[in-house]
DNA sequence: CTGAAAGCGCTTACAG
DNA sequence: CTGAAAGCGCTTACAG
C-alpha cells in the first residue's frame, strides 16, 4: 500500500533514523512509560519524518489482538436499513469505538450463506468482540455459535433465547418507559386506549404490552389489542382493523414510532382528529417523532448512551470481565399528539 | 477466540497429528500441488480432527496481503440506506467476493472524522482493495487520497473528478439506457416529453439528459425540464412545478425511478392518469418500479453483473493489472407506466 | 513431493 | 530507561 512499490517501512527503519533500538520505537508507539522523554521525541520525529505507519498484521500476530470490533447485522439489510434506531445505533457505537482508537466494521449475516461466512471470519480472530442490534429470532443461531466459541459479545435489547450470563446487553427501559405513556394518557383523562403492539418475539414487545395491561387494569379490553411489527404500514393497517371491531376508544399507544406515525395517517385517512378525538402516543423518538403532524408524544431511548455502554460493556467483556446487563432509564417526551 | 482459554492451535500441531511437517501442512492449505494424495488426505483429517484454523493474522504478515476488501460508503447513511441500488450493490459485491473466498466489510466515512479514520485503516493495510459506489462530490477528497496512495480501487459509475486511469469502474451505459426509454416515448407517440433530471455533479445525471436532449432534437424546450434530486419525494416536488409552468406535455421521463414513483405521486395527485394522459418512465428498474400503480416502464441496469465485474476488476487491479472501465449494456423494460 | 529454515514486522519479558 | 532476543503463526524459496 505503500503508494510506489517501495519497500514498506518498518520499525527499524524508524529505529535507526532516531538513533535508538526498535524495541524502544515500539514502546513509544504502544505509549509505554519507560522510555526517556530525549527517546521519545526523537522516536516521533523519526516517525513524522518518515511516515511510518505499523504494520497491523505485524502487531495483531504479536499481540494476538485485532483492535476492530464488529457490528453484526443479523438480520436482512432490508429490515435494518429502514429502522432508524439502527442507523442511531451504528453511528453512536462507531462513535464511541473510534474514541477508544478501536476500529469498526460492519458485517452482514441476512442468509445462511452469509452466516456462515460472517461466523468464520469473527472466530477466526479477525475482530475482537462483536456489536448487536435488535437480534430477532432469525439471527439466534448465529449468535448462539459465537457465544458458544467464546466470542465477546454485547447486544442492544435481549436477544431472544437462553443466554443469560454468556453476553452482554444493554437496553432502554420498556417497562418504565411504557409505563411513562400510560400514566401520562390517564392523567390526560383518556379511559378506553388502545395498544397497537410490537412483535411478540422481542422482549421489548412484550414489557411494552405488559406496562399497557397493568396501566388499564381491570378495565382491561383485548378488543383493544391488536398487533402490529414495527413498521408504518403496518401502524396503519393494524388501526384500520381496530377502527372495524369498534370506534371507542380515545387514545392509542403504539410500541413505536413508526407504527404511531402509522396510526395518525390511519385516523386522519378515516377523518378523525389527532388528538382531539383519538390521541396517539409512540416509543422511541426517533426520526418519525417529528415527521407527523402532529408531532408524537413518544418516549426517549436514549441511544447515544446505550451505543456508549455497548461499547464500555464490550471493552470490558474482552478485557476478561464477565458480560453485564444494562438497563437505562427513560424519559417521556410530550408532543401534540397525546 | 478459541472458547475455554486453550492454547490456540497452530500449524504445527496439525502437521504433528498429521505425521508431517508444518510446510507441508501449509502446502494443502494453500491448494498447492506439491503435495502426494497421502499426505493431503493425512493433512486434511487432522484438520478436520483437531479443528484447526488458520490464523488470519499470521497468514498477512507472511504475504502481506489481508485477503478482503471494503466497500466504502463514502455518503451519510442517510442517503445511502435509502437507495435500494445501493443495497443491490453491497449485496452483489458481497456475494462475488464470498464465491472467491475473500472477506469483504463495510466501512462508513460520512464525515471529515470518519473519512480520516477510513483512510487509516485501509492504507494501513487492513484490506487489499476498495469497492465504491456513487462518488458524489463529498467522497472525493478520501477517494483522492486512496488513490493517490496506490490503494486498489473500482467505483460503480465514475467518480467526479479527475482520476483518468487510477482507478477501476464499471457502469451501466446511461447514454443508451435513456436512449431506449426516450425512442420508446417516441415510438408511442409522444412529442411533448418533459424530463426531471438528476442531480447534475453525478455522471448519470449528465449523460441521462444529455440522451433526452439528443432525442428531443428540434422540439426541445427548457420549461420541460425541471431538475431532481433522485428521491421520491424529489420526483413529486419536481412534477408540481412541472404543472405549474404547463400542462403542455404526455410524457415525462425521469432520470431514475424513484423520482418517476414521485411524478406519478403528483400526477394522480393533479387528478392526471397515467399514462392516459401523461406517459412516465423511469431509470434502475429497482424496487420502486413495481411498487407504483402503474408499474413502471423503465431501464434496467444489470446490477448482479455489474457486482461481479467490480469484483473481477479490483482483483485483477490487486493482482497488478492497470484499472479498467467497463461499460455494461442496458434494456428497456416495458410495464404499465408508459 | 517434502523438510528445515528464513523471514514477515511487531511486542514484550529479561537483563542490565 | 534501553538493548538484544525470543516469540507470535504463518508462507515460501531452497535443497534434496
Amino acid at each position: 500500500m505503500q503508494g510506489t512499490g517501495r519497500k514498506r517501512l518498518t520499525i527499524r527503519d524508524v529505529a535507526t533514523v532516531a538513533g535508538v533500538s526498535s524495541g524502544t520505537v515500539s514502546r513509544v508507539l504502544n505509549g509505554k512509560n519507560w522510555v526517556s522523554p530525549e527517546a521519545r521525541t526523537a522516536v516521533e520525529q523519526a516517525i513524522r519524518k518518515t511516515g511510518y505507519r505499523v504494520n497491523p498484521h505485524a502487531r495483531n500476530l504479536a499481540t494476538s489482538k485485532s483492535n476492530t470490533v464488529a457490528f453484526l447485522l443479523n438480520e436482512s439489510q432490508h429490515v435494518l436499513f429502514e429502522d432508524p434506531n439502527f442507523a442511531h445505533l451504528v453511528r453512536g457505537t462507531a462513535r464511541a469505538l473510534a474514541a477508544l482508537e478501536v476500529h469498526s466494521v460492519l458485517i452482514m449475516a441476512g442468509d445462511a450463506a452469509e452466516q456462515a461466512r460472517a461466523f468464520a471470519y469473527i472466530s477466526a480472530g479477525h475482530v475482537d468482540g462483536v456489536l448487536l442490534a435488535f437480534t430477532s429470532a432469525g439471527g439466534t443461531p448465529l449468535v448462539e455459535r459465537l457465544v458458544d466459541a467464546g466470542v465477546p459479545l454485547v447486544s442492544c435489547g435481549l436477544p431472544v433465547g437462553d443466554f443469560e450470563g454468556r453476553l452482554g446487553s444493554v437496553a432502554a427501559d420498556d417497562l418504565l418507559g411504557a409505563t411513562q405513556v400510560m400514566e401520562h394518557l390517564l392523567e390526560r383523562g383518556h379511559r378506553r386506549i388502545a395498544t397497537i403492539t410490537g412483535p411478540a418475539d422481542t422482549p421489548g414487545g412484550i414489557a411494552r404490552f405488559e406496562a399497557y395491561s397493568r396501566a388499564v387494569g381491570d378495565r382491561f379490553d383485548e378488543r383493544l389489542v391488536v398487533g402490529g411489527d414495527y413498521s408504518r404500514a403496518g401502524g396503519a393497517h393494524a388501526t384500520h382493523a381496530l377502527l372495524e371491531r369498534t370506534r371507542e376508544f380515545d387514545a392509542i399507544f403504539a410500541a413505536n414510532d413508526a407504527m404511531a406515525a402509522g396510526a395518525i395517517d390511519a385516523l386522519l385517512e378515516a377523518g378523525l382528529r389527532v388528538p382531539d378525538d383519538v390521541a396517539v402516543a409512540g416509543f422511541d423518538d426517533n426520526d418519525f417523532a417529528t415527521a407527523t403532524d402532529p408531532q408524537l408524544t413518544t418516549v426517549r431511548q436514549p441511544f447515544e448512551r446505550i451505543s456508549i455502554e455497548m461499547v464500555r460493556l464490550l471493552m470490558d467483556i474482552i478485557g476478561g470481565e464477565q458480560p453485564a446487563t444494562l438497563t437505562l432509564p427513560t424519559t417521556l417526551v410530550v408532543r401534540g399528539s397525546a
